[in-house]
DNA sequence: AAAAAAC
């Protein structure tokens, strides 16, 4: 019944044949198929063709300016990155942002709104891709907290006209509190770039503020797939100058229990309105699956891709703790994670269901433990709300559902705690190794120390989090469940204490 | 056996 599995299911030679027919337009965007007439997502993708093996060079060894640069380092880095490019063109490795050949504007946002001074690795090597004419699409992955943003919302402000008054960039990110940090981020940026944005995600009085709101007329349209989807259908949105769309958390914006289908309507709207844009997708992990599939929809895609071994950072401290029981698992939290969580910053403690959110949140609380939660079944409000008190240091501790496990940087965050492992709820069953990673990623970000614990009862609890360790390849010592003396030795280990 | 968006 599902299109989508019959589409993967199909030989591969016969999908590779239109691909050789369709002509290379050099100069414009390419790709994510314009030859399209179907109205249905189906009609999307059974049109949209794979590139033969030979038609994407594969290119490694980025060109490097090797003389200004630390050689041995820059070399380690590289080898853990694959690159393969859409055409055999190589791209200049960004040391500066001015070889970047962007506005004076953006360029004074960078430096003296956030305080960058260089590219960071994936900054260097993308901004180009994204940047240079004819303007591929780009498959990226990039480490937790390595700078992701910063590279699609300078894609999306560089290419934005600033004297075109019309919707030209859109970005789609799987939560309304991705949306909201994404767009303060691009204002900060853009402070000086003279470009407005809008965020479409859903407000408590949505049919009011979208029935009441007019035409969208500023340039860059921040939001979730829900509403990006309604503006545009109820034309609110005209999408005929989009020339960038962005996915953020591609993988899971693509995946099949994910965002797929409103995703490849997005893509699809675009398509038909204007004959596509640069398309590009990033997130820490793709799996295989997802992987294949992003490549499939994007044949002409330039890709960067990390090896999974190399995803699980270094600065994050990973540990196991085996507790005697359910009950014992709140006392742990009191113990041991609430007062080292107010000593060392901020923490967030994931837990897998709305109502075990609410649940531990009212029983902490009851006894007197200061804490905050969030989880989707919230108001918008009330989420807003959790999230400022946060973001202000009001609150310190924040028991969580996975709608902060993807993208939410607050600096401050040294501690993660999964209350409950992450697991996938379809066949093949186990646990969910991205969404292990994105957790876990809420600290350390950009370099900075970060503890993880993960509190363990049953033996399939244990059997999970082994195979995390596993398929990582990084072992997830054990502390104690009951010594005081050895958790804050971890901690000290972690560089947090 | 869930969460996310949004109807």
């Amino acid at each position: 019944m599902d299109s989508i599995a019959e589409e993967q299911d199909r030989p591969a030679e016969t999908e590779d044949e239109p691909s050789e027919e369709a002509p290379r337009a050099a100069g414009t965007e390419e790709g994510i198929s314009k030859e399209d007439g179907g109205a249905s997502v189906t009609g999307e993708i059974s049109s949209l063709s794979i590139s033969s093996a030979d038609d994407v060079v594969d290119k490694p060894e980025m060109t490097l300016k090797s003389e200004k640069l630390n050689e041995e380092v820059e070399a380690a880095e590289v080898s853990q990155i694959k690159t393969v490019l859409a055409a055999d063109t190589p791209y200049s490795w960004a040391q500066t942002f001015e070889e970047l050949n962007i506005s004076e504007n953006l360029l004074r946002g960078l430096y003296s709104e956030m305080k960058f001074e260089r590219p960071s690795k994936i900054q260097g090597l993308t901004l180009p891709m994204i940047l240079s004419p004819p303007y591929h699409h780009l498959i990226a992955q990039a480490h937790n907290g390595s700078g992701k943003t910063t590279c699609f919302v300078l894609g999306m402000l560089s290419r934005v006209d600033p004297e075109v008054q019309a919707p030209q960039a859109i970005c789609v990110c799987p939560t309304r509190e991705l949306a909201i940090q994404n767009e303060e981020v691009l204002l900060k940026m853009g402070k000086f770039a003279n470009i407005t944005s809008a965020c479409a995600i859903s407000t408590d009085f949505n049919k009011q503020s979208s029935t009441r709101r007019g035409q969208v007329v500023d340039q860059v349209i921040i939001g979730t797939p829900g509403t990006i989807k309604r503006w545009i259908s109820t034309k609110i949105l005209n999408t005929k100058q989009i020339k960038i769309l962005v996915f953020d958390e591609a993988d899971h914006m693509l995946a099949q229990d994910g965002f797929q289908d409103d995703s490849l309507r997005i893509i699809q709207n675009i398509t038909k309105s204007n004959g596509g844009c640069q398309v590009l997708f990033f997130s820490a992990t793709f799996n295989e699956n997802v992987k294949n599939f992003t490549v499939r929809i994007a044949p002409k895609a330039n890709q960067v891709f990390v090896k999974k071994e190399e995803l699980s950072l270094d600065v994050i401290k990973q540990y196991r703790v085996r507790c005697p029981s359910d009950a014992e698992k709140v006392n742990i939290l009191k113990d041991r994670i609430f007062p080292a969580a107010e000593k060392l910053g901020q923490s967030i403690i994931f837990v897998r269901t709305r109502a075990s959110a609410s649940n531990l949140h009212r029983r902490l609380d009851a006894d007197g433990y200061k804490c905050t939660s969030i989880q989707g079944g919230l108001s918008n409000e009330d989420r807003d709300r959790v999230i400022r008190e946060f973001r202000s240091g009001q609150t310190k501790i924040l028991i969580s559902t996975d709608v902060l496990a993807r993208g939410f940087d607050q600096a401050q965050v040294t501690l993660v705690v999964n209350y409950d492992l992450p697991l996938k709820n379809a066949p093949p069953y186990g646990p969910d190794y991205e969404l292990y990673l994105h957790r876990i990623g809420r600290s350390g970000r950009f370099g900075r120390k970060g503890a993880a614990f993960n509190l363990l009862v049953s033996a399939a609890d244990e059997e999970n989090l082994n195979q995390i360790s596993q398929y990582f390849s990084r072992d997830i010592p054990e502390v104690p469940w009951d010594d005081d003396e050895a958790f804050e030795k971890v901690l000290k280990e972690a560089g947090l204490a």
